[in-house]
Order: structure tokens, then sequence, then C-alpha cells
DNA sequence: TTTGACTCTCCCGTTGGAGGAGGCCGTAGG
DNA sequence: CCTACGGCCTCCTCCAACGGGAGAGTCAAA
């Protein structure tokens, strides 16, 4: 016989538990003292204990051990109900993933916009960038509604997802409401379909700006790159990129002021 | 102005919900009526909703989810929370790992232990096994101190183990307390240390018995495939082996008429 | 007999709401 | 004019599995 305090060092289960179980009706001490109200406990409950402890570890409800406490005594008897068990395990372990994954994008695309922002000095600059497989969505009408296309494919693509999304002008001037343009990211890897178009973006010699600021103020920034151009005699292809690397977050819509776009012109060949 | 009715709608949070987070002080409706107590919230509130429904999916408390949206409004301020939110997230996978890890195990050994005892027809058997690698520990001392043994190379190599615990015999008759013995496990690789050793275990023909019943009366079975041995004269190799198909479960001990030893006898080469 | 260690019951708090009772308000229909 | 209905309010209880603590009773050794 032991009294709870010895019952729970030899069990390892805390006092607290022991009376949760005994009113619970999981674990009920073979004496209780009638005056005092004592609990004592017998040796043959220490395997009931281990049991139990060994049941909550496997994260069953107190009222499942309770059932299978009282309705059986092999591990035989159990498997479906540890076959369940199971699933429900893996289908919070498949939340969590999801989760976790999203957390993940999120601290990543943090991260590296503001690696981005203190790289930049906000001057024109000429560089090299590689070609990169990109998927895309080909829209006409308000540049606004670029979203849409973003949230297309990265619904289907989501996974292959590998660098920030991107605008490419198809218009030479600036176009109000039915403009032509291109929501695309870049990928991994990926089929085209009737909407998602998956290609290769060509790389080589480009001009770069970063625009910090709302969106409706990217036309300084246009100027002030093609006035680069112009004084340096560069010409530039058809489609001119936006890459945005900062805009409205994946929880706060954020400050428009710190919005961080990259204007990208890839020089033509054919002239130099 | 909505009303909450209109504005759980347009959210998607729950009226409950909204009344709660006006409670917690996380999203107090931009004008309450005086006398009746209505809660009407702006539009702009929407934004503020969709924000609380994100941290919430990403699983932060309500209290979390009160304190980053007075402090902060952009993603990049919160990435550290979001970190340490990742790594909540991740020890919680981890757990879950484990458990369905340990669920999975049990599920296995019983299928098996199930599917082996319904297969047996309780007779000797001649039949070939393969060799195959072996942890083991050697002891001395009563038979049932074996548990300790398995229990050891259970803690190290653990990941590794692939078959049914087994005992191999090193003395040719019965001893009562100190016999000579290995405790063992089939693993798939595995390093020796001072205590375990890792070994193969050598296949060919045996003898086998499949004994059903508590492990005290196997000595019957050890008579029948003796005598089995002796009737086609065989001889058979020191150590002779027992696998534990069934014996004491992960969680109960189960009904000792239930287990399930197998007794085998290596047929020695050098005699035919 | 005292003292100190143990134990008892009872109540509250945790998380994020769900469910429901009882009541107020405005409107539409008979 | 009465009633029904829908929407809203507050307040209370419930869920899981205990942990913390108060106040009171119990046990065994010195």
């Amino acid at each position: 016989m032991f009294s709870i305090g010895e019952f729970s060092k030899v069990t390892g289960l805390t006092i607290k538990s022991l009376r949760f179980y005994h009113e619970q009706g999981v674990l009920t001490p073979s004496r209780v003292e009638a005056g005092s109200g004592y609990r004592y406990y017998s040796e043959s409950q220490i395997d009931t204990a281990r049991v139990i402890a060994q049941l909550r570890e496997l994260d069953f409800s107190v009222a499942d051990v309770r059932e299978i406490l009282s309705n059986h005594s092999d591990d035989a008897d159990i498997v479906e109900r540890l076959k369940s068990q199971r699933a429900v395990i893996k289908e919070r372990m498949k939340k969590d993933r999801d989760i976790a994954g999203l957390l993940d994008q999120i601290i990543v695309h943090e991260t590296e916009a503001t690696k981005t922002m203190s790289q930049t000095n906000y001057a024109v600059e000429e560089k090299n960038v590689d070609p990169c497989l990109i998927a895309s969505i080909r829209m006409k009408g308000a540049y606004s509604e670029c979203g849409k296309g973003f949230a297309k494919i990265g619904r289907r693509l989501g996974r292959f997802i590998n660098g920030k999304p991107m605008l490419l002008h198809h218009d030479t001037e600036y176009k109000e409401g039915d403009a032509n343009f291109e929501a695309c990211m870049p990928v991994k890897k990926g089929e085209s379909n009737d909407e998602i178009t998956v290609k290769e973006l060509p790389g080589g010699r480009v001009l770069s700006l970063m625009h910090l600021g709302p969106y409706e103020e990217i036309g300084r920034s246009y100027e002030k790159i093609m006035k680069h151009a112009k004084a340096q005699s560069l010409n530039y292809d058809v489609p001119t990129r936006e890459i945005y690397h900062k805009g409205p977050g994946m929880i706060f819509k954020g400050n428009p002021k710190k919005y961080l776009t990259e204007i990208v012109f890839l020089i033509s060949d054919d002239v130099s």
C-alpha cells in the first residue's frame, strides 16, 4: 500500500494528476480511508499507472484512457484505436507543417527585403542578371489588378516559387486603364496551362533602379532611369520589368513609404 | 459602418469571436451605441480583422495578436516574433513526430504478431532462414534480466531495429540462475561498443517451433523440438535461439497465455 | 504532546471561444 | 393593435487536464 505521495514518486505522476484520475474514474485507489479520505494505492496499480502514463504520452485523452483501460488489456485489442490516434496526430502535423511553411515564407521574404533595402543606394546601376524561369499571366487592364495574377500563380505553383513577384510592361508608354502587362513569379519548375505560361526570362546587361515609396510615385524613378539611358545612349528592350522587393506584406499592409520596387531595363544587344 | 452580423459576414469571423476580441481589447468596434450597446465597425477595421485572422491562423495567441497589433504595423517589425513562433511550432511537430513514430512501431509490431499467430500451426517445422545483422549484449544470470538488455539496445540503436527481440542460449542445458545468454535485436546497421556487439547471425536450415503461452511453460516446447531433432537424427548448433513474436506489449503487459515465442535450432552442417 | 510533513476538499485560472437563456429593439404582416 | 421574427445585448456554463493555493484535518516520530 502506498500513500498518494509515495505512489506519486513511484509512478512519476503528480499528486494532482492522481486525484484527477480518481475523480475521472481512470485510476481508483484500491482503498480510500472512510474517515480521513486518504487514498491508498496497491502494488498492482503501479502497472496500471504505467499504462495510463504511456497512453497519455501517446496523447490519448483521459476519457479515452478510461475507456481503453476498462475494456482492454492487450496491445493487440487497441490497434484500431492506435491507428485512428495516429491519423489524428498526422492531421495535426500537417496543419503545423503548413503553418511552419507559411512562417518560413514570410520570414525569408522579409529578411531578404531588409537586406536588399540596406544594400541599395537608390541610384541607377548597371549590372548583369541571369536568365530565370518564370510563370506568367498576360493581363490587360489596370495595373492594380496584378495582385489577382500573383495569387493565381501562387495557388497553382506556390511550392516552386523562388523569387519576388514581377511585372513585365509591354507598353512603351504609360497607360492608365488598359495597360498590357504580365504578372509573373520566378519558379523552379512548372508546366504551362491555358492561363499560366512558364517560360524563360532572358538575362544580360541591365539598368536597374530601386524605387522607395508608394507605387503611385514610381513615375519619377522611371524618368530618372530613362534620362540615364539616354545620357549613356543605351537602348532597352520591351518588356521592361518591375520587381516588387517589398510591397504589402503577408500579414500587414505595411507603410507604402517603405515599399521597395526595382525597375529593370534590359539593354539591347543589337545597338552596341 | 457595419453591424456585428454584417461585419461577421464580411470578415468571416464569428460574432462570438468578434465580441471576444472586443472584450480582450484586440479589435474594439469604432462605435458602440450608448443606449443599446450595439457594436458598429468601420470599413477600415476590415483590414485589421484580416490581420487578426492571419495571425490566428499562424497560431498566435489572442494576447500575442493584441500585442502585435498595438505595437507594429509592418511584417518586417515582427520577424523575430515569427521566428520564435516557428520554433514553437517546430517543437510541437517534433513531439508529434515522436508520438507518431511510437504509434507506428506499436501498430506494426502488433500487426505482425497477429499475422504470425494466425499462420502458425504450432508444429515443428523445417525451414530456411537468412543470415541477419544483430546488435547483442552478452549477459550472465537470470533470463528475466534480458529485458534490460533489450532496453539498452533500444536506447542506443532504436532507429535501426528491424525485427523482433531474440535470446541466444549458450548453455546446452537448462540453468536456473546463472545462465549464459545474449539478448539481441536485428538491426539495419550499427557500430559495436564495449557493451553492445553488432555482428551477423548465420542463416541456414533450421528447425522452428512456435510456443504459445507463458515463458515458464516453454520447457514442454523444448522437449518437443528436441524429440523431433532426435527422431530425424539432426544435430544443431549452440547458441540456440528464441524469438519473441509476442510478449509483454509496449502499453499493456497483456495476457501471458497469448505470448508467442519461436524456438529456432540451426541444423549443423558438419553432420549431414 | 508537540511538531512537521502529508493529505483532504474546494475554488480559481488557464485558452478561445460555443451554446444557450432571458431580454431589448425595430419592423412587417395579419 | 397584436404578434412574430430577426438581430443584438449581457451573463452564465462548458470544454481539457491539470497547477496553485487556502484552510483544515491526519499521521508518525520525538
